[in-house]
DNA sequence: AATTTCACG
DNA sequence: ACGTACGTGAAATTA
């Protein structure tokens, strides 16, 4: 349709028309009636059609293999189906969460995650005093970024300021570049940088914390998780910076992403045994990442909330408190 | 079989 | 000038 003068093309020399290039044509009807089209799509081929599919003759229920060993940073990965990418984001999505339910009456949904893991692993691991006591005295980790990052009074910060700081605090996690900022902030790369910037002034054991990362990956070409789980990266003294910036963001985040992993898997294990010892109905079903799911038998609610709980802020100690935020309800989408 | 897009953390 | 934020899996399309 000639809506710009030179279309991004793909590797393969295709038109680009990914979400991001499309928003990024002007505000021709066009572009959203296709991404409307793509999100009923998308959910209709991937979930809503292939889901009841899935629901064995045996019990009725759907049942998803974990791999342990496919992710790179330790992560586990959910197939067959993937469980670990039910929709959340859209209002439709969310109808397709609502229709996964307990067994039967006398059973609700129980969801308990980890607020903001990575971000007190990483605060830990940097030893950066300003966040640690962020997080030490249950502040919003996002505002009071923001309030650093753009030097203002924590009751000055505005919504806008908080949205930059939150993309900010998931970027350092990637080794996020400033032209990476500005295309996620839809901003000018001048501005992301300054942001960056100011972000590594304020938190100057952050920015060590990376360096260090690096250097060390050079001397070795791996990095570790808390449990010494290894992530070898053999391109971190590759000539090619394409190449090379990979793995230097590999070294970064992979520590980050594979330590949570390792202390979610601490507490399931610590879980699965109580539940055992206890002789409990409830079920632990469902990990995504930073969160178990259970089945959880009505009667026991208390006793499982308290213990969940406990073995989730407790798996491993480090120098920040684990924050741990549990839902009830009688589907998965209520019990967030 | 490879690529592209998009669902999640 | 180029490429540019981490980790996955599934479906549809293209080659």
């Amino acid at each position: 349709m000639k809506l710009v003068d030179k279309p991004k093309k793909t590797k393969s020399g295709q038109y680009a028309t990914g979400e991001d290039v499309l928003l990024k044509l002007g505000d021709h009807e066009i572009v959203s009636l296709i991404l409307e089209y793509r999100e009923n799509e998308k959910l209709r081929s991937t979930y809503v059609e292939a889901l009841p599919k899935m629901i064995s003759q045996f019990d009725g229920r759907i049942h998803t293999d974990y791999r342990q060993a496919v992710a790179a940073t330790g992560r586990l990965s959910s197939n067959n189906p993937n469980l670990q990418n039910i929709p959340i984001r859209t209002e439709k999505g969310r109808q397709v969460r609502s229709a996964f339910v307990p067994r039967n009456k006398d059973y609700l949904f129980m969801s308990a995650d980890y607020s903001q893991i990575e971000l007190r692993i990483a605060a830990s691991f940097a030893k950066d005093e300003i966040m640690i006591e962020a997080f030490r005295s249950g502040r919003d980790i996002h505002s009071t970024t923001a309030a650093k990052v753009f030097k203002v009074p924590l009751e000055k910060v505005t919504p806008d300021m908080r949205r930059k700081a939150k993309e900010v605090n998931f970027g350092i996690l990637y080794g996020s570049t400033a032209f990476g900022l500005s295309q996620n902030l839809q901003t000018s790369r001048k501005e992301a940088a300054e942001i960056i910037e100011s972000y590594f002034t304020e938190f100057p054991a952050i920015k060590r914390y990376m360096d260090d990362s690096i250097n060390q990956a050079r001397e070795v070409e791996y990095v570790e998780t808390i449990l010494g789980r290894r992530r070898y990266l053999r391109d971190i003294n590759s000539r090619n910076v394409t190449t090379r910036g990979f793995a230097e963001r590999n070294a970064i985040n992979a520590p980050i992403q594979g330590s949570a992993a390792d202390i979610i898997k601490i507490a399931m294990i610590n879980i699965q045994r109580w539940l055992e010892k206890e002789n409990l109905k409830t079920r632990m079903i469902l990990q995504v990442h930073d969160e178990l799911v259970f089945d959880l038998f009505k009667e026991e609610k208390e006793i499982v909330t308290e213990r969940v709980t406990h073995l989730m802020k407790n798996a491993i100690r480090i120098e920040v408190p684990m924050d741990v935020e549990v839902g009830i309800g009688k589907n998965w989408l209520e019990a967030h």
